[in-house]
DNA sequence: GTGAAAGCGCTAACAG
DNA sequence: CTGTTAGCGCTTTCAC
């Protein structure tokens, strides 16, 4: 293995101090234009990078670290991006790790980010207890994405979950619908009903049902294809099933249309079906799905503007962010049957 | 932001020097079952977790990166998942980061790893030069996912693409097609011609057709949904369009069926279609897509296998692993029209 | 404006 | 078996 160069090596070609190159390095305050153009010059000769690894035990790392719950979940691929174009041209580099939606796995996650300094962290739709978050934000500069909650410890970005159920909700009620079930999440624990999306979601949902005048009809699975597939079929096996359902989460709407397909039926022709998130696919031909557009890539994007103020100002107080999302009308809803 | 614990506080606490506590830490030789039990509860009580970023300065950080071209492109997931799989419970957490189809981007991330001190790094399919592949693998351990070329200087990790693309035309052949188009992603640079993927899928499709005495038909866009539908429309738009299209990738036949379905078309009524890498979409019921599974997740663990190995034994001569993919045949297949 | 020197948290020689 | 000591590459006082 070769041998790196180090600051030594740059100091001694330039033929000044390793402190002028750290400060020539930060662009710090006492360096003579000439000593600049001399070490930049032995830089370039050398083609010198300083090492990250050495620089965590005393400065920065520029690192950020993102911790998300699933790597297939297209709609993350949206919000990363944001956040990698608001940190393009930065010194930050961005790395992500996938935890598996346990509390354990987060805790593993967050403390591999703490333990290499990364300089700061974005949690997105995290599942731990609040207390958890909040000792991981007194650790390191943290941004939470998708909680619902505030803190004083960490800055949030969520989506006004509460408001796009509803958006979907009118829409179906427009179109003629009044049986309209909700597959959902399932979730127990207190906190997460009050701050995770789905939760908020599913409150949306009944608030638009109830102010529509129309009955709640909520399946507890989960927000995956297959929660989706086995909600669908228990809709399927009442007696009077709704005609209208909306998935939580757009995977949970591909889940909804498998089983749909399975059992010989479609939509919009036999059920209407919406979905949250507009994903990649939802856009796709044969799927056509009508949607909710949360905008990952502002969020995204947002969070990193947080991040990055927070580093700069670890005492600043918090800031909660809610963006508006909105509906995508496509073509998996249509007039209710009469 | 609070204080972290040291390896100083643990051996004040535990009353040993620092180098014991280390010893400990490591399961270095040298250490009585007593002062590993003491340390040990001293470790507990405070709650001490080792700093990656000091330990980078001087032994292992046990990170290990993955650069992955594209977030989006759900067969990569599989490849993590793999390899998260082989790399649960031991010390080593895996750290991801995109690169942005370009070397530019490719190097900088792969840099990136390295100034971090990372014990290995993964480069799943790519596109750099080979010598800057071998520049990576000479700092740094080094496996390659995808790449066909062999190097002495990493291991890599592929699918059989060549016999994989041939499965496909001898099943097509099978249903009674003969004209059959090939979608592939285009490519100039003789190296990559030779060692990519998409290279050596289009390769194996030429040849397959030869063998069995038809026409090569290739149309050359890109590996993405859009090069799928704009590769579609192309072929739509001739005189005799043929009766099969065989896209290089899953997602390069989603664009496939765009395009069929704004035609008024659909597969397998009108045209057969089939893709490559058995993505989860494959198998969603308005799709089924007939496709060919290399099992990224076996990949994934292969690969993360072969880096430990060379992470524990760097000189050790280089492994090429090609692993067999095989055809899976859904219902977006199906007998050519007379 | 510049550089010597101390030290971040850890590991690895080397004595004892 | 155990602890002392000297760095790893960088940043940061603090003299000059």
């Amino acid at each position: 293995m070769v041998k790196r160069v180090t600051i030594v090596d740059v100091a001694r070609r330039a033929g000044v101090s390793t402190t002028a190159v750290s400060k020539v390095l930060r662009e710090a305050y006492g360096t003579s234009p000439q000593m600049r153009s001399r070490v930049r010059a032995a830089i370039d000769e050398l083609g010198y990078r300083p090492s990250a690894a050495a620089r965590a035990l005393r400065g920065r790392t520029y690192t950020i670290g993102v911790m998300l719950p699933d790597v297939r979940n297209p709609f993350f691929a949206d919000v990363l991006d944001g956040a990698a174009d608001h940190l393009a041209g930065s010194e930050y580099q961005l790395f992500m790790a996938s935890s598996c939606d346990d509390e354990e796995s987060e805790a593993r996650v967050a403390d591999a980010m703490i333990d290499r300094s990364m300089d700061g962290v974005i949690l997105i739709a995290p599942i731990s207890a609040r207390s958890r978050l909040e000792h991981v934000a007194r650790t390191v500069p943290t941004v939470v994405i998708g909680r619902h909650g505030n803190s004083g410890a960490y800055d949030t970005v969520a989506d006004d979950d509460f408001g796009g159920a509803g958006l979907v909700v009118t829409h179906l009620v427009g179109l003629g619908h009044r049986a309209i079930a909700h597959i959902e999440h399932a979730e127990t624990d207190p906190v997460r009903l009050a701050e995770m999306p789905n939760a908020v979601r599913a409150d949306g949902y009944r608030h638009a049902m109830r102010t529509h005048g129309l009955p709640e009809d909520v399946v507890s699975t989960s927000y995956t294809r297959e929660g989706g597939y086995l909600g669908t079929r228990a809709l399927l096996a009442r007696q009077r099933p709704p005609t209208a359902i909306f998935a939580g989460a757009d995977v949970v709407a591909l889940g909804v249309l498998d089983a749909l397909a399975e059992a010989g039926l479609s939509a919009p022709g036999d059920f209407s079906v919406a979905g949250y998130d507009n994903i990649a696919f939802a856009s796709f031909g044969p799927i056509s799905l009508t949607t909710v557009d949360q905008d990952g890539h502002r969020i995204g994007a947002t969070a990193a503007r947080l991040l990055l103020d927070r580093i700069a100002d670890p005492a600043r107080p918090t800031t909660q962010v809610r963006l508006s999302p909105k509906l995508v009308v496509r073509h998996s809803t249509a007039g209710a049957a009469e």
